[in-house]
DNA sequence: AAAGTTATACTGGTCAGACCACGGACTGAC
DNA sequence: GTCAGTCCGTGGTCTGACCAGTATAACTTT
């Protein structure tokens, strides 16, 4: 009596599927807020006209997702969109692929690029202050491998914020997982040859120093070439640690 | 007897979850292959120790992330990594957001500017062969609205390949649905203005010539040139639209 | 009267067994 | 050889029950 529901979804799904898109499509009108509890599962599945398995399955596919907090004993929450699990859909997705951790760092140039195009327009104030409070963690913390690793993610990711777009901070939090992945498997090569740290700040705060003068082409240009020049010093350093032998004097 | 399962998996999570993660590990070291089916849910549940209600939930999760293609009356089998499910996650993290349908095209710029770069260093004389085709269908779709769109996005999604890189192709997958959206509801705005359409081609053109060129720099120039010019010729057609009685003689 | 404690009525989590619906393969008749 | 029907294995669904956390209300104790 009270399946308001059937009408508009599509007969061809069945069970599970149909619940799932049911509850999908009032997510992505709104209709239901993060926050918002939903019913109890028994009250659902009579609502909904199905069996409680039935309603289990699409719940637990959302919660999966990411979208629902299903809690024993209290209930289930719609919960506020999240990037960790765009992450680990991307990995998924990836898993796949060769040299998926060397290839990431194309898509993190192309955020941060076009982050820092849009950051030198749109940059407020307190977006610029931010960046510079991560630059100076970043410089206490040069003679702290456990620090500098997060401290620079911290920079490069406060650029992105300040771009004020919500697809290139969900996109660069989607690959960040990754992106550590990546780093702690490069941090071996680089392995703190002074060369290395000293360009670190040097490049980051020329980064910052062109985005605070909104200078959009010079910002891009900076950044490139501090991937640049980190993707040369790794392989130089690379290289040496694998020939040293015939440079001893 | 059978569950050599449980050693390795957390004890914290309970039942489908554990379930879940055990088919997500295997999927990711690549010990599942896409293609291999699944043994029968009675005899999983048998296996891993759990009833079927909850074998299923995991198995339901599973599909509704695009890793498991559950077929009625045949089996489940592991599908290649897809990136429809990227689109559709990118798509629910995204829908709080204000102004997706526009935002979405600053991660578009993001992509295809670094796509660009990459294909000029990459690309195959396949690939440039296959953009050149793609820059034949839409000259020849010029005057049909509704093939002009998916010529468009052919040409731009050539480049992205042409990149050789799977992490910008898949991202650029998945904000696709997104850019469709956002496609469709600006051509209401750009009507076939003839001043449009001219430009589209040339600009087309010139990319391509650019990229033929292994030319990065002013590949990526011209891309974003088409981009912004896009931009301005869709605001002064609207602002004519909307201010045309003034001006008629 | 206030604090702590227990009882109870929710909630989700799990299970067992049965039945239905679909696909494919086998077998028979033509 | 071809086609129809049958049968078996598969996922899809349901019922009803019980277990396990959570929160609240009632109770007892201080």
């Amino acid at each position: 009596m009270l399946d308001i529901v059937r009408s508009n979804t599509d007969e061809t799904q069945s069970g599970a599927a149909r619940v799932f898109t049911f509850f999908r499509d009032r997510l992505l009108s709104g209709e239901l807020k993060a926050g918002d509890r939903l019913l109890a599962e028994r009250e659902l599945a009579l609502a909904l006209g199905v069996s409680r398995p039935v309603l289990r399955e699409a719940l637990r596919s959302l919660a999966m997702l990411g979208l629902l907090d299903i809690q024993h004993g209290r209930g289930a929450f719609v919960r506020a969109a999240d990037a960790s699990v765009l992450g680990q859909a991307l990995t998924l997705c990836l898993a796949p692929e060769p040299n998926i951790l060397d290839d990431v760092l194309q898509a993190r140039i192309a955020i941060e690029c076009q982050a820092i195009r849009l950051a030198c327009e749109r940059a407020s104030e307190r977006d610029l202050q931010a960046i510079a409070g991560t630059l100076d963690t970043l410089v206490d913390s040069l003679d702290d491998p456990e620090k500098g690793g997060p401290a620079d993610y911290a920079f490069h990711f406060a650029i992105v914020r300040a771009s004020n777009s919500g697809s290139l901070m969900k996109i660069y939090e989607a690959i960040s997982p990754l992106l550590m992945r990546s780093h702690v498997e490069r941090r071996r090569d680089t392995f703190r040859e002074p060369a290395i740290t000293t360009h670190l700040v040097d490049a980051h705060r020329e980064v910052f120093l062109s985005l605070a003068r909104r200078d959009l082409d010079a910002a891009e240009h900076r950044l490139r070439e501090h991937f640049l020049i980190g993707d040369d010093l790794r392989r130089s350093n690379l290289i040496s640690t694998y020939l040293p032998p015939q440079h001893q004097s």
